[in-house]
DNA sequence: TAATCGCCGTGACAAAAGTCATCGTCATGT
DNA sequence: ACATGACGATGACTTTTGTCACGGCGATTA
């Protein structure tokens, strides 16, 4: 049960990419995947090298990122279950541009540059399906661009919090409280600073009056001021 | 000669995301195409507008740029003849992620939502080809995110001149020459910052002995310590 | 228990980025 | 000839960002 062969299968069946494939292709297609596991920060993929195939992501999160000599890291996106990988070097033929790691303990499917061009053939919705995809991608990536050329760190922290309130936050009588799920340390490599600004502007933020912060917790008074600190300048 | 019917579809037949399909075929898309004119700085559409189709650069070049209330602008591509814009929102349904705006005078093709899915599903061959082309956007993108987090305008400024030198420069007693098409302010923009820091980070890099400028020419003394400039922080 | 390690906060500092205002130049049109 | 407007350089200043160094805290391990 826990290891049935046809789980796979069932994976592939919720990724947006394989979602025009019958049940039968899914079980073709799923014979063809090759299942890897990655413990937590251990690298799937760096940036540069020739790309072999794509992954589906079965289990726990995966983290695309840029990283420079000097140690800094830019996060472009953090994909969970039934997100698809590196579809977009598959075609074009050149390197993965950016590098792959795992964020918790992850299981990928792996499937071969080969096996995806002869199913992309084959299935003429499914390049259809990567379209729609890789379009969200590319929004994503304009939205970073936007921010890092238009916004300041502090800017960038009240967005992040808001998404995170929006996302999971719980109502209660003093405000909506989150819970940070990262360091700061990564906190600034998703928002393209570096730790100290993070801790520094947190702080500043609690300052003014806007937040608590009891470790991880953080308990925002008001989401409309918030909010405000991103219409300003933006 | 002049005003041919079939100069579109000769333009068509250099469209990278055509590529597959026979002359007969590009004529029938030629039909269905509307050329469209805008005189230099027009607007061809505007962040967030509903996406009704894509279009085909016939001549001239055009500006795909983000922009913020404080009347910064940042820019993402330049297309010129032969490029295709706007391809991606055709696909995922959602509206138009940033602006474009002709350079100079320009010629576009239209080509509509529909007519394009259409053509998608009757030539399997043309999504594959879309992909091609949109993994190139995309590593450009990644580009853009990498340069803004990591690097500083000194940085992106020696970049664009060494960019810059190796499509146009010529090679003299002194150096390499080379003539930037563009004024400061349009400079700024691609390199993610104010036209004052353009004109700063020059007048430095012209004390520092690394390039003498003269108006809109730029006399690039040593293009290894100019690459320099690039390596030692990236 | 002590040592170590990762994470966080912060002070001190240096560098970079951005804003505002001013002035000069050059081309254009009236 | 003159006014206008776009472009560019630059000084003065503020804000933001980044770096380095240090110390504290908590968990894990020797």
């Amino acid at each position: 049960m826990l290891d049935s062969p046809d789980k796979p299968g069932q994976t592939l069946a919720k990724v947006p990419i394989f979602s025009a494939l019958t049940e039968s292709e899914l079980g073709f297609l799923a014979q063809r995947t090759v299942p890897r596991q990655y413990s937590a920060g251990e690298l799937v993929f760096g940036e540069g090298e020739p790309c072999s195939g794509l992954y589906v992501v079965e289990s726990g999160n995966v983290r695309i990122f840029k990283s420079s000599p000097n140690g800094r890291e830019q996060v472009l996106s953090i994909d969970g279950p039934g997100s698809s990988i590196a579809e977009l070097p598959v075609f074009d033929g050149g390197a993965y541009p950016a590098s792959a790691a795992a964020v918790d303990d992850v299981t990928l499917l792996f499937v071969s540059k080969q096996d995806f061009q002869a199913l992309c053939l084959a299935h003429p919705q499914v390049p259809l399906k990567v379209l729609r995809v890789v379009g969200a991608r590319l929004r994503r990536l304009v939205g970073i661009i936007e921010e890092l050329s238009f916004t300041t760190v502090r800017h960038r922290l009240a967005s992040y919090l808001l998404r995170l309130a929006q996302k999971s936050g719980k109502r209660t009588a003093e405000g909506v409280e989150v819970t940070l799920p990262i360091t700061n340390q990564e906190l600034a490599a998703q928002i393209g600073t570096v730790r100290e600004l993070v801790s520094r502007n947190l702080s500043r933020l609690q300052a003014e009056g806007m937040l608590k912060i009891d470790g991880r917790n953080v308990l925002i008074h008001n989401l409309k001021t918030l909010e405000d600190e991103n219409r300003s300048t933006e």
